[in-house]
DNA sequence: ATGAAAGCGCTAACAG
DNA sequence: CTGTTAGCGCTTTCAT
């Protein structure tokens, strides 16, 4: 006696049954063909509603050869992926978009050589209709694949260092950067450090760039500290810049997190903030409103550039043949820190 | 002139071609069916690699009815969606452990009734092998359709109210929040209050619970405020019970970012944490380490909680008939504010 | 141990 | 406008 694992499903030969018609009108009633008659249409909708039929995604992927799913690859090392609220927006935001069409989100990690193996041959076998890269490395085998196979592939944020013109949509980093040192500068700040991100990122290099940009030759080594977005790398650079420059009186700080473990160093050595020191963030996070003293901040449109970056992923596999990235501005958040 | 959209993969026919076999020998080659000689098995995986060859998942599951895939729900409203480390551990977590197994997950949002809807029509298409809910609330009728269709699920953290058995794996809420109240009383304070999370929340209600337990009737509506996981909640369920309490010398919150409101309201009122009022939190994710003075807090095994939630399904998948569900010791995390 | 052949459920080309 | 039909790429009997 076997019983059947799982109840089997309707399939669009019982709904044509039901609606007494053929099969292939189901399916052009389904999908939307002009060629349906009122009547038939009709027909089909209750025979669907009666019978309660899904399609079955699977055959219909082998035959149009697509699949209805977007791959996300997240290509951080595992740990620290979230204390970003980077991905989660992004992701949150492309939850929300693909749905509206029907397209579903696969997630997948690529942070060692085997996840890496795994994500390429996904791709390979055609799984997805198009990628979604959050924080790809220039080098990535990814990438080739990608240009290879023609998969539609967009990125957040900008990919350093990049010979691969995969369109993107991201903040102006550099802008921003400058904004704030030019702020810090115009508080009547002269000694003016900074903290950055890990210069393999983009937002690492951009903002150590806009920074420079601003304060030319006064940026010197000696004002220059190097963290990888985590709040205990702040706390060491922080040290590490006060026991170089005990003389600086402000220090912009690549992101939030980082920014919340200079004010711990700064605390530690007695350092005053702001009067002392000014401590100036990047992000607005939800971090920068819980440090004491809150945090100044350049705010990044974190939802903007998730939506830009899903609508130019979708315009690629809507057939559009190239698409144009988008810089987005940032805005300068005045709290108590700076 | 056509041009193909995208370049053709290699088939099982080809691979046979290629080695020199049928079709059907491929196929054996490939799922490790043990009726194989050495020599076609050997051909096959040559002519796997020269080919390039990757399964067709889209055929396969025609046939075998199994997708390779798991569905991950995230029922909250969308916002505060990831203010929680919870979801993001457990995503990294199942994505680890299912990519393992070449399964992959896909991610969908259910927070308002049109999401709801297609999440239902999604699992009833069969397009998912199992199920990982997170949040999910006990009138959800993604349940009913869950339980009619027999696909397994599994839950992260027990859903409230639960006339439902899904399994889940869950930290020991009710058992943290006894251990914490005492820890509090046993420090001497005398006017303990709380901060709740939602009470339609497994975490919100049995950490009241644990609270009561311990305090019997000395427990009372004065001292209990309730919020809803955010830090802003926090702060004002703080300062609601300054008002009514005026006398209180402590607090145990429902998470530690509304502990962190409640240490902003507590400084804004001129109280001294932990001297004038203690302040104990739970989760003890990042943000207890960024508060001034740093959270004492319980810490929940979450890293554990998501390998068992994830290891659990996997066994509903591989054929288990039913699995129990786990609860996770959590423990005391002593720092500065209470 | 292997080949041949029959579908899985669907879409799309083709007649009508 | 609609029915018929030929596969999409794969697994899985059934013979051999």
């Amino acid at each position: 006696m076997h019983v059947s694992p799982r109840a089997s499903r309707p399939t669009i030969h019982d709904v044509a049954r039901v609606a007494g018609v053929s099969r292939g009108t189901v399916s052009r009633a389904i999908n939307g063909d002009a060629y349906v008659s009122a009547a038939a249409l009709a027909a089909v909708q209750r025979a669907v509603a009666e019978t309660g039929y899904v399609v079955n995604r699977a055959a219909r992927s082998l035959v149009t050869r697509q699949t209805g799913s977007v791959l996300m690859v997240l290509s951080e090392p595992q740990e620290k992926l979230f204390e970003d609220p980077n991905y989660s927006t992004l992701m949150r935001v492309a939850m929300r978009r693909l749905a509206e069409r029907d397209i579903s989100l696969v997630m997948m990690l690529s942070g060692n050589d085997g996840d890496r193996d795994r994500v390429v041959r996904y791709v390979r076998g055609g799984h997805c209709d198009g990628v979604l890269l959050v924080t790809t490395h220039s080098g990535d085998p990814l990438l080739d694949e990608l240009s290879r196979q023609h998969i539609p592939a967009v990125t957040c944020g900008e990919i350093p260092g990049g010979r691969h013109q995969v369109p993107f949509a991201a903040a102006d980093d550099r802008g921003g950067a400058q904004r704030m040192t030019q702020y810090l500068a115009d508080s009547g700040r002269r000694r003016i450090a900074t903290i950055t991100g890990p210069l393999d990122t983009p937002g690492g290099l951009l903002r150590l760039e806009g920074f420079c940009d601003v304060l030319g030759r006064k940026a010197t080594k000696k004002l220059i500290a190097y963290g990888d977005w985590t709040r205990r790398s702040g706390e060491l650079a922080m040290t590490e810049l006060l026991a170089r420059s005990p003389d600086l009186d402000a220090v912009f700080v690549g992101n939030d997190l980082m920014a919340a473990g200079a004010l711990a160093a700064l605390r530690a050595a007695g350092r005053r903030v702001p009067e002392d020191v000014a401590v100036a963030g990047f992000d607005d996070s939800s971090v920068a409103m819980s440090t004491h003293p809150l945090l100044t901040t350049m705010r990044q449109p974190l939802e903007q550039v998730a939506e830009e970056t899903v609508r130019l992923l979708l315009e690629l596999i809507d057939g559009s043949e190239a698409v144009d990235s988008v810089v987005l501005p940032t805005e300068l958040i005045v709290r108590e820190s700076a």
